[in-house]
DNA sequence: ACCGTTTCTTGTTCTGCATCAAGCTTAATC
DNA sequence: GATTAAGCTTGATGCAGAACAAGAAACGGT
């Protein structure tokens, strides 16, 4: 079977070439962590010490509010990296926590190993800049639609950019990843489906 | 007097270390331009051919949505790069518009010269990572702020993140920028400066 | 298989901000 | 420096979506 570190270099081989030394030698920089339901991964007021790349399972990052509202930035599963990016790069207390949706294993990138990594092996900050480069463009697009579509057009949108996620997430998360309530995507959902039968 | 490339390379040199000589061959790769005010570098359905640094001036990015109504994505100015990203990456059509606010001198980098110079100079590749990480934790914050903050709430922390920006900028383009109407903004600035007098 | 918790639905009320309107002020442009 | 356009203010009205409420359905853990 297929080890957690093969599909994070899989993963990475899609982006650039990657040779077998250098497999090899990444591998020590990567740590294993699985997570249960309902599981932290970070907390607010956190520093976040690690990027986290997701082998398995699906995780929610999100605010609280005054209120005791959550507010979700960002939901990521299989193939996808998490972290509170803004903690991580400045090692400031994190705003975000980070929490399993479904169990859940991550392999786990340290700040310093991070930084060692993109020294001791250029090809990774090309990785990295592809990455970051594809992740601006998905957030430039988040950001419009947040700016300028309705709720009901962020929530067409939503089912057509992730045609399967509802099937794993419950609504309610889909609901506050765009910035709307449950009950909100709730009469959003009858609608749509009143309007295709 | 110091030229559109030296604002540039003293821009690259503070998050990467530049030679000499490397600065002799990457001057090649860019193409200056002056923008009169109101003139557009890009429009809607084109392809976005360059990233352009801004050496002097000011910029906006914006989507014009069915009614017609203008959504600013980006307010740029000189030590910031533009562009419609997704289209430069992608090579697909524009989604984008964007126009000089104030007289503007730009540097252009093509998309074929930006694969070039990332091919050529490695170092390039981590400048360019660094760019974009940071411009991740940007979006990250207006992403979060765009969906958890009131009105008020996002012009307060507009003003404190951008404090003298309202001088250079016209208030219906902030409006815009945080997804608010003029007249809301208007009310907004009233109210603040009767509750600090 | 059961029980408790989470999630979803549906109705009602409320409110923040948009929209519409119209006069005023400031700033470009010739 | 006159003219025209751009930008700002203030008031009145409307509405999309939040907030509140309460019951129903689905799910997960033991």
């Amino acid at each position: 079977m297929e080890s957690a570190l093969d599909v994070l270099f899989t993963h990475i081989g899609q982006k650039i070439q990657l040779l077998e030394s250098d497999k090899a030698a990444l591998s020590d920089f990567f740590k294993l962590r699985a997570l249960k339901r309902r599981q932290y991964l970070l907390q607010e007021g956190d520093l976040c010490k690690y990027l986290s790349f997701i082998i398995d399972g699906l995780l929610k990052s999100f605010t609280i509010d005054d209120k005791g509202n959550e507010h979700i930035s960002l939901l990521a599963w299989e193939g996808w990296w998490i972290s509170d990016f803004e903690s991580f790069v400045k090692q400031t207390q994190a705003k975000l926590y980070i929490e399993a949706v479904e169990p859940t294993t991550v392999l786990m990138l340290s700040k310093d190993n991070y930084e060692l990594l993109l020294e001791q092996f250029p090809i990774m900050e090309r990785y990295f800049r592809i990455l970051y480069q594809n992740s601006l463009t998905r957030k430039d697009s988040r950001l419009i639609s947040s700016n300028t579509h309705s709720a009901e057009e962020k929530f067409k949108l939503f089912m057509e950019t992730y045609p399967t996620l509802h099937q794993r997430v419950p609504q309610n998360l889909i609901a506050s990843y765009l910035g709307l309530t449950a009950e909100t995507v709730s009469r959003l959902k009858k609608k749509r489906f009143d309007q295709d039968s």
